[in-house]
DNA sequence: AAGTGGTCTAGACCACATG
DNA sequence: ATGTGGTCTAGACCACTTT
């Protein structure tokens, strides 16, 4: 474990079990240094990490402060850690519909780079909050990448099973965001009435080297989804 | 100027001066140290933030690529130049439909954690994109942080003004996004049928102090605003 | 003036990828 | 084995805020 990413997680931990409200003022830099016994540099840097994350913001010559995070019900578009992790305290469940092989659409052959004949595993599942329909999810696997998936995995956990069991590192991931009306099918699947809105959210995820390997087109129900998102102007 | 800023910029433009595509290889570090006369950790830095910004993607052991940032047509997320920047080359214009002072709504009191009395500027403003309603502005402007404000400064940039005039540095920002059906009024505004779906956007700025300063609640013609995002997952 | 965050450096060492 | 990115350090100096 990196020494200014474990610092940092100590120093979240602290916040967190303290439940520190936004605004409160930590230790100092050099007074931090010598709580958790590392250089000014490597605090410096854990420190960078929690304010890119929005655990915290600094003021240069004032101090350090806690910065309200989390959002009850809202999913997190900057923290990747998928939403059972926002949404713990709710009930999430999974339904698989389909999954399948396919060759590249149009669509696929352009966010890949591939050619028409390139194999992608297709799965369709819906998912719940709390029994309620959350979103459709449309993912496209790369086999070139991901050359075995079964229900089984699908069941549990894909993005956990291609970093353990296949050793492929998350790398990055572009994000599209929209808004439209929902096509007769899908409403159906979110149990809503014809022509509702929805809220559409398409991700590319690509390897640490820089390879695009699965592309999830997402719908969402409006009732339920709220987004969430913490940026910093420096 | 900071030097990791100045050298990122650099890098940045010679990228897109030479038009450099999606994973080209980039000079290796201890190269771009030496052309750019910077020692080895300021050329991390500066290279950590093109990594931020989505510019570039490094991968340990093997080199540094070029990441494909702007997507035409779609508003950036995470740069917060506001999308008169993201859609360059499109025609934006807008209209001030009000500009009053009003007392904190309960909202506003959550938000901005005030009394009830505390004033603010409440703007309202359409926003064209090529002379079509791309969205509708409401936003609030914290008195005992932007004192004053009238038409002629709200025509031009508030933003521009709030830095420039009062030297108030923009800090952070929370955002929230959601999909909705549009009430009659803001249909009528951003000229759909009733009833249309709505992408609605709020977003919270803070100043560098970490004082929350601006409340922007916006709701975008879903035909016309389409997001983008990207994340890195470190 | 004192204290606090932020930048920059040179250099040692580590971790990963490629040939 | 070599080259490449990444971490970590001690310490000098700078910029901003508070008292």
């Amino acid at each position: 474990m990196l020494k200014y990413i474990d610092v940092a997680n100590r120093i979240e931990s602290t916040i967190k079990e303290q439940k520190l409200a936004q605004g409160t003022k930590l230790p100092s830099l050099m007074n931090l240094c010598e709580q958790y016994q590392v250089s000014k540099t490597t605090m410096v840097k854990a420190l960078a990490s929690l304010e890119q994350q929005g655990v915290i913001f600094q003021v240069q010559g004032s101090g350090i402060f806690v910065r309200l995070q989390k959002r009850p019900g809202f999913i997190s578009l900057t923290t990747n850690s998928g939403f059972t992790h926002d949404l713990s305290g709710y009930k999430i469940t999974s339904k698989t519909l389909e999954l399948t092989t396919v060759t590249a659409t149009s669509d696929l052959q352009e966010k890949f780079e591939c050619p028409s004949d390139e194999p992608f595993y297709f799965l369709k599942r819906l998912r719940y909050i709390d029994d309620q329909v959350l979103c459709i999810e449309n993912s496209y696997f790369r086999q070139k990448l991901i050359p075995y998936l079964n229900r089984e995995i699908v069941e549990d956990s894909v993005f956990g099973y291609i970093q353990k069991a296949l050793n492929l590192k998350i790398g990055f991931s572009d994000k599209f965001l929209r808004a439209n009306t929902l096509n007769t099918e899908d409403a159906e699947l979110l149990s809503l009435p014809p022509k509702s809105p929805g809220f559409f959210l398409d991700e590319l995820f690509y390897s640490n080297s820089g390879v695009p390997f699965d592309l999830s087109q997402n719908v969402y129900n409006f009732k339920h989804a709220k987004f969430f998102m913490q940026s910093i102007n420096k």
